[in-house]
RNA sequence: GGGCGGGUAGCUCAGUUGGGAGAGCAUCGGCCUUACAAGCCGAGGGUCACAGGUUCAAGCCCUGUUCCGCCCA
């Protein structure tokens, strides 16, 4: 495809054309498609949908970098591989869209009718619809994109038919008059997720309540006073002795003439306030559960537009907070207001347009969850499904427990229309997947569908099977449900995740997913919810456009640690895009020397044991990085792989290995040169298939200039374990060698020496094994500390005027006639001896304790005289130093 | 009020069965050393919130206190 030899890569990284290349290359040779190789292990994803309305943002961003990264790592581990795309017909917010460009031409849905809206918002659909999969083909996602679905798509409709078909004949839906969110402006109920809450400071109202023979009262307190015109109750603790001659008495209801019961309920809190709660089954979710337990009577007094009704009195027609007003002047002009309190509390409002949420008794349809929520409880129990960070296990099962019905019908046109007809002459009740013609029990014919439509996450319930040809049994449901990982934001733990496992267990007879990964959110630098009008967003295409989005996949998953917030700061994306050019411009430095290989060249590595020292190390240390990104992306830990990268990539590869072979590249010696050519080009490749799951673009450009035929690297064998190339000894032998080099360097800086001056320096006082090892590294050791000579001498009479540094038990000192300042270097090596000390005595302390030494494992206890030894030395060391610095400063 | 999570370097955070406190960024000093100044070299910086306990040994386990955040009511 290309060879390397007419190649070269520019001085700096430019992104934007690359990404552009890349995406158009992917494409074109179709690598994201799933080939459906039953030969080979599958893994699948199916994508969590972005609402069709939306646009990219932050929080998707990361939410689909994760699952890109497990995707291309997995796929080049030589997986069956599927991600599956797709966008979610989001009911509420898609209509508002349409609505809202309607209202710019005067109309409304109403002016166009119900079907001609619809069709409206599929012309939306068709022309904007698209944003956000473009924004996520941008990002580098490698999704399937034949196979990207919608929610209000034939085949994903006819499965939302079917289950609900399903479950209402078994029993599973039923409709009914029960407490639900209702948005008095969307005029629709809610689901509990499509309702904020607000911490709001608000008003308790205190209330006397007289006892209906006049022989005293007991006072209320309530945020919402309007509300008591539909009490039907009072409820006090069946143990509190204050209320219990009230059993047979009743309450008098002020400013309504009526007379409620009181109840007595465990619910009730005896501390909180009075003891005494009003109740108001209507309009109430706990009063709601309280009225069912003791028969109490419903009581609704506002109609859909949250305007006092009929039952209200005289204030019907009162809007409610209008009422509210009326209701508290009143109240207290009758005597009965005893107090009103400021009040912290969270006030629910509809997610779409701020209306404060009226819990209301409303007929709609449910889903009795209970059941199918048992077995998803037994699912995640049997670990057939594992949840990480596993803290969200108690969360999870918390929830699970408690869980309530759930209201499934919306009063809007945009979505799923419930497949049932009523019939108009005998009222029966039709659920049918397909229009029935004629009433089963009468036989007419005029049959009325149901106006409600479905709450969207019905459908996206089904998502990991209906997106896979369900209730087809295709070869994708056969091959690729249930899926690996599902991997999304963690506030959508119950409302989707949870009636996932519900549905798929339930029709599918098997999980979803083996795994779900919860991620953080993500927030500002501040740790505040970003939001537009706070001003705080950060737009990640945006970011990609001014950084690359290479640097910003970065980023993300190194800030992915198991946490429940990600606090971003653009500045960290500056300092990611300044790796992605470090690794550039490694494969500049590389690919001058190798450009002309061929690929026998890569043969050295075969046998490691034949080459000199530092290859052997950054082979080992290769092999360690290989094994810790694939155990991180393994475990889920996103972050440590991004470390983990990191380090090798800038710290080992760039900052030591390519200075150490710079004198074999450049030198005239062919062995070595070729030796540092192999395994320099083995060490690059490896490092860019480890790094490309999470920065696609980049390495994929590296890879096509290097030497040979390739072609591209996303389909390339993720590297595997190398324990050939593992090897302790080289790994301690560099360490000495790093450390003395950076004594070295130490000096030279502390004593100002320029850069280009060549000094001496001397090692003293080691043993024979370490005097072999630097006496055989000594041109190494003086290139890249720039030496004149350097001496190993095990023992020597030292020039008085010599700066030192201590490594280990290895002393460094350079000669510098009249430039160290002695007080300094005391200082200094008073510092160390303190610190040196410290730790002997630490140490001391463990080997002459009895127990210690009686109770802590061998190998602890010989690690602790090991290091005893050690200190000693290194406090010989300093104590001559000081002797002859002080016999300096005496002079 | 109930539940959950957290308090580790100036900032953001790692720290996987208890066994010498880490990273990135920021800070300070020195450098245009032929891949990279979007860079290189060097340095400083921590009572692991507080108080007890278990243990030979605690950032890690237990108890209590305190502060912060989230979810539920």
């Amino acid at each position: 495809m290309s060879t390397g030899k007419d190649k070269e890569l520019s001085k700096g990284y430019e992104f934007s054309d690359v990404e552009e290349k890349w995406l158009k290359i992917w494409e074109e040779q179709n690598c994201f498609h799933a080939k459906m190789d039953e030969g080979k292990e599958p893994f699948s994803i199916v994508i969590p949908p972005p609402n069709v309305t939306g646009v990219l943002h932050v929080g998707h961003a990361l939410n689909n970098t994760m699952q890109d990264v497990l995707t291309r790592y997995h796929r080049m581990n030589g997986k069956n591989t599927l991600w599956v795309p797709g966008t979610d017909h989001a009911g509420i917010a898609t209509q508002n869209v349409v609505e809202r460009q309607l209202a710019t031409e005067g109309k409304s849905r109403h002016d166009l009718g119900r079907e001609a809206f619809i069709e409206r918002v599929w012309e939306w659909r068709r022309e904007k619809g698209g944003t956000i999969v473009n924004q996520l083909k941008k990002l580098g996602c490698s999704c399937d994109w034949e196979r990207e679905r919608f929610t209000m798509d034939d085949g994903l409709s006819n499965a939302v038919r079917e289950v609900f078909v399903r479950l209402y004949h078994e029993g599973l839906i039923y409709k009914g008059d029960y407490i639900v969110n209702w948005c008095p402006r969307c005029l629709t109920a809610l689901a509990d997720d499509e309702v904020d809450h607000e911490d709001t400071r608000g008003k308790l109202y205190h209330i006397k309540y007289p006892f209906a023979d006049g022989s005293g009262h007991v006072v209320v307190a309530t945020t919402r006073p309007e509300t008591m015109l539909g009490d039907t109750g009072v409820a006090v603790h069946p143990e509190d002795e204050r209320y219990a001659h009230l059993a047979d008495v009743g309450i008098e209801l002020p400013l309504t003439g009526r007379t409620i019961p009181v109840v007595f309920d465990h619910h009730v809190q005896r501390e909180f306030g009075t003891g005494a709660l009003k109740v108001t089954p209507s309009h109430d979710r706990d009063d709601y559960e309280i009225g069912r337990r003791h028969n109490l009577e419903m009581c609704k007094v506002m109609d859909d537009h949250g305007v006092m009704n009929e039952l209200a009195g005289v204030y019907q027609g009162l809007d409610r907070f209008e009422c509210r007003k009326r209701i508290v002047k009143d109240l207290e002009e009758a005597g009965y207001l005893v107090e009103i309190e400021d009040y912290d509390h969270a006030v629910g409002q509809c997610y779409r347009c701020k209306a404060v949420v009226e819990p209301t008794t409303s007929l709609q349809w449910f889903v009795s969850v209970k059941p199918l929520a048992d077995k998803a409880i037994q699912a995640v129990r049997e670990e057939q499904i594992k949840i990480y960070p596993k803290t969200w296990y108690n969360t999870f099962y918390g929830w699970m427990d408690n869980i309530r019905d759930w209201c499934i019908s919306r009063q809007i046109w945009w979505g799923h229309r419930i497949p049932a007809w009523n019939c108009s002459d005998c009222d029966e009740l039709i659920v049918a997947i397909k229009a029935p013609t004629s009433c089963p029990k009468c036989g007419s014919s005029e049959l009325v569908q149901e106006t409600d439509v479905l709450d969207t996450w019905f459908s996206s319930a089904l998502w990991p099977f209906s997106t896979m040809g369900w209730p087809e049994n295709t070869k994708e449901l056969q091959t690729f449900y249930p899926t690996s990982i599902l991997i999304t934001s963690f506030d959508i733990l119950f409302f989707w995740v949870a009636r996932m496992m519900m549905m798929g267990i339930h029709f599918m007879e098997e999980v979803p997913f083996k795994d779900v990964y919860l991620h953080a959110l993500v927030r500002d630098k501040h740790g505040k919810k970003m939001s537009k009008s706070t001003g705080n967003v950060i737009d990640p295409l945006e970011v990609m456009g001014k950084y690359g989005t290479d640097a910003m996949r970065f980023t993300l998953v190194a800030f992915a640690a198991q946490g429940r917030e990600i606090k971003l700061d653009e500045d960290r994306i500056e300092g990611y895009r300044f790796f992605i050019n470090k690794i550039w411009n490694a494969a500049r430095f590389a690919l001058m020397h190798v450009k002309d290989c061929d690929d026998s060249v890569r043969a050295v590595t075969d046998n490691p044991a034949d080459l000199p020292l530092v290859h052997r190390w950054i082979l080992s240390r290769t092999a360690r990085t290989i094994d810790s990104v694939r155990r991180g992306l393994d475990e889920y830990h996103f972050n440590e792989v991004a470390s983990s990268i990191y380090q090798f990539t800038w710290h080992e590869l760039c900052d030591w290995y390519l200075e150490w072979i710079k004198a074999d590249l450049f030198g005239d010696d062919e062995t070595l040169r070729q030796q540092a050519r192999g395994v320099l080009l083995v060490v690059l490749e490896t490092m860019l298939k480890l790094i490309h799951p999470i920065t696609p673009f980049v390495t994929e450009e590296i890879w096509s200039v290097l030497p040979g035929e390739r072609s591209v690297l996303m389909l390339e064998q993720f590297p595997q374990r190398q324990d050939a190339w593992l090897d302790d000894t080289a790994e301690s032998q560099m360490e000495t060698l790093m450390g003395i080099i950076t004594g070295i360097r130490n000096i030279r800086s502390e004593a100002e020496v320029h850069p280009s001056q060549k000094i001496e320096a001397y090692v003293d006082k080691i043993g024979d094994e370490h005097a072999q090892l630097v006496t055989a590294f000594s041109s190494a050791i003086s290139d890249m500390t720039r030496l004149s000579n350097l001496v190993v001498q095990p023992e020597s009479a030292k020039p008085d005027d010599a700066a030192t540094y201590i490594y280990n038990d290895i002393e460094i000192y350079v000669p510098l006639s009249g430039l160290i300042d002695v007080e300094n270097e005391l200082e200094k090596l008073a510092r160390e001896r303190g610190k040196v000390e410290k730790s002997l005595q630490q140490v001391n302390g463990k080997l002459t304790n009895q127990k210690f030494l009686a109770n802590a494992p061998d190998a602890v206890v010989a690690k602790e005289k090991e290091k005893k030894e050690e200190l000693d030395n290194r406090l010989a060391r300093i104590a001559e130093s000081e002797n002859r610095l002080q016999a300096i400063a005496a002079r």
